[in-house]
DNA sequence: GGCCATATGTGAACACCGTCAACATGCGAC
DNA sequence: GTCGCATGTTGACGGTGTTCACATATGGCC
């Protein structure tokens, strides 16, 4: 069911993203997607964790870069090269309205921003409050840049990559 | 049925965001929405439209600041702070998967944003290329931001205007 | 004042949705 | 071989967006 869900999200849209659409699929009755999630919410989460397993995977191709500094570009072009190939699933993985708790996988891919983060600005052991702000001003630009570009709010949406590497050169 | 959509999006959130709820609650049947509205999609469309004026006058409150830099960055906490006390219609405003075309005041929100940036930047006329690049910087640093509080996603969620500050900052 | 067009609202219905309770089935462990 | 558990089905309930045919009222025009 989790990967109808991915197939659904990643052709017609959240659309056609119901518990009966997915069983149907499946080839199931409705009824027995609840001897394995809670609720459909929780099966939305499922999904969701999946999403970011494959977030993690996109992020380890891009941590081949030499440099801390390019590690850290390559990782947010892949994250909003994610967000840009599957904004279904993007816009489900987070805007979740009430989760709460992150799964382990979603948790793994926020933990892989921020170590990026530690190791460009390198800052002494004390410094960690100057650390949290820049990674959060970092996220921020990854995160918003990805959201503004899928909801269509960013001119010429194809070429997306080229600026944002220039939005994203002066935050090293 | 705009107000009581904004009204139950204030309260409840996206749940009680129901066709049907919104005409019980102003009094008629839900048939009597569609002499108004084409969908349901063109009712959430109005609602969304209408948390875009809302959002434009707490921007002009904020453009009493005296520096191009104190109304830019007073401007991004007003747009944090409005996602903060609305997520559910801020949500609805962004993220509503196949709009296109924005409306004139979602319009009339986007070029404040560009206006404050070009004040603040004041380059030459031949330099449009990287001002649209430090503009889509503080739009997404802002708008990413104001994603992720509201997705529960940042520490200390409720002393985030301090952040905030520390992560305009060097945006001037 | 009486008539008619137009705007607005109603009632019933359709197909879909998430969810639950009761009932079936099959398969592994003892 | 029987029992227990995991899994699935049937049928139903209330909710949803939407459509169609029908009612009503309101204002302009003779």
């Amino acid at each position: 069911m989790i990967d109808e869900g991915l197939k659904a999200l990643a052709s017609r849209g959240a659309a056609e993203l119901s518990l009966r659409h997915l069983a149907r699929e499946v080839g199931v009755t409705p009824p027995a997607a609840y001897r394995h999630f809670r609720s459909k919410d929780a099966l939305l989460a499922a999904i969701s964790e999946e999403g970011f397993a494959r977030l993690n995977t996109a992020f380890a191709d891009a941590r081949i870069a030499d440099s801390p500094q390019e590690r850290l570009i390559e990782t947010g072009i892949a994250y909003v090269r994610f967000a840009k190939e599957q904004p279904a699933l993007f816009r489900l993985m987070f805007g979740a309205e009430e989760q709460e708790e992150a799964g382990p996988e979603a948790e793994a891919a926020f933990a892989t921003l921020k170590d990026l983060s530690a190791a460009v600005s390198d800052l002494g052991t004390d410094n960690d409050e100057a650390l949290r702000v820049e990674t959060v001003r970092r996220w921020s630009v990854v995160h918003g840049f990805a959201m503004l570009l899928i909801d269509g709010r960013l001119d010429r949406p194809d070429a997306y990559e080229d600026l944002l590497r220039e939005v994203l050169a002066p935050l090293t």
